[in-house]
DNA sequence: CATCCTGTTGAGGA
DNA sequence: TTCCTCAACAGGAT
């Protein structure tokens, strides 16, 4: 559930249905997972409190507990978080379950345990610490231009950076640049200000549309090149055949027709 | 059996 | 300083 509109949507479900039920019980199942603290910080931040909003920055969500604590959980590339009732079925690969007083459970699944949990007490200077930049829902055309426009290195490479933009992945990316009419492996220094507007424009207006859908699991627009990945497929646009290609290391698929 | 993959990190090099 | 590639991390799907 990696990019920022499957987070957002998290956020929305766990600012519903996560606050305000009391923590009875924390059962750390993969130590391995918890960043820069032991698992009895862990147990000691949580048990016997609740918590009381939830935040997001670019991938990362942050749980904020009644102890002053923010839980920061980054989800890796599988990573997902299941409420379930007391006998429910809790999900495979269950890394850290919660058990509310109320007997509903919380738990953070991650099967190739690429994702991890933190605490901090200031969740600005975390983000800083970590380097990650300003995050690509809220970030103005402005200040984009700056920080994208200026990068060397190819377009995708450059939007997919979670220190010049947080929040986006291999996969809108991809959708950002086909609506964008931009191909990914464009020098970034190459765009011109009307370009880089499009381009800022564009990725605010998807990663908002597939957030307020429910991202992956929702239903995302039958135009959206989302659909075509994975198969050698045409343009939901013009028709022409796909491309693929690598671009940062990473598959990149584009319409070489709508795309320059 | 081989290859691919929604992400991040660190090493090594241009 | 900036940016690139590669390998590693794990486990499931194709």
């Amino acid at each position: 559930m990696p990019e920022l509109p499957e987070i957002e949507s998290l956020r929305r479900e766990q600012a519903e249905h996560a606050l305000n039920r009391r923590i009875a019980g924390v059962d750390l199942r993969d130590p391995e997972r918890l960043r820069g603290a032991r698992p009895d910080d862990l147990t000691a931040a949580l048990s016997g409190f609740h918590f009381d909003s939830v935040t997001r920055h670019g991938k990362i969500l942050f749980l904020g507990v009644s102890s002053g604590w923010k839980l920061a959980i980054h989800f890796g590339m599988n990573g997902h978080i299941a409420l379930y009732g007391e006998g429910g079925a809790e999900p495979e690969h269950t890394r850290l379950v919660l058990d509310f007083a109320d007997g509903g459970r919380w738990a953070f699944a991650d099967m190739r345990r690429l994702g991890w949990v933190e605490l901090t007490d200031d969740i600005a200077a975390y983000l800083r610490s970590q380097e990650v930049g300003p995050d690509a829902l809220t970030l103005d055309a402005g200040s984009f231009a700056k920080r994208v426009g200026g990068k060397r290195g190819a377009i995708k490479s450059a939007l997919m950076d979670q220190a010049t933009i947080a929040g986006i992945g291999n996969v809108y990316a991809d959708e950002i640049l086909f609506h964008a009419g931009i191909i990914p492996d464009r020098p970034a220094h190459d765009l011109d200000d009307p370009a880089l507007n499009r381009l800022h424009g564009e990725m605010q207006a998807i990663l908002r549309e597939a957030a307020d859908r429910g991202g992956f699991h929702g239903e995302l627009p039958a135009c959206w090149l989302y659909h075509r990945r994975g198969d050698t497929g045409h343009c939901p646009v013009c028709g022409h055949t796909l491309n693929t290609r690598q671009v940062g290391g990473r598959t990149s698929y584009l319409c070489p027709a709508c795309q320059t």
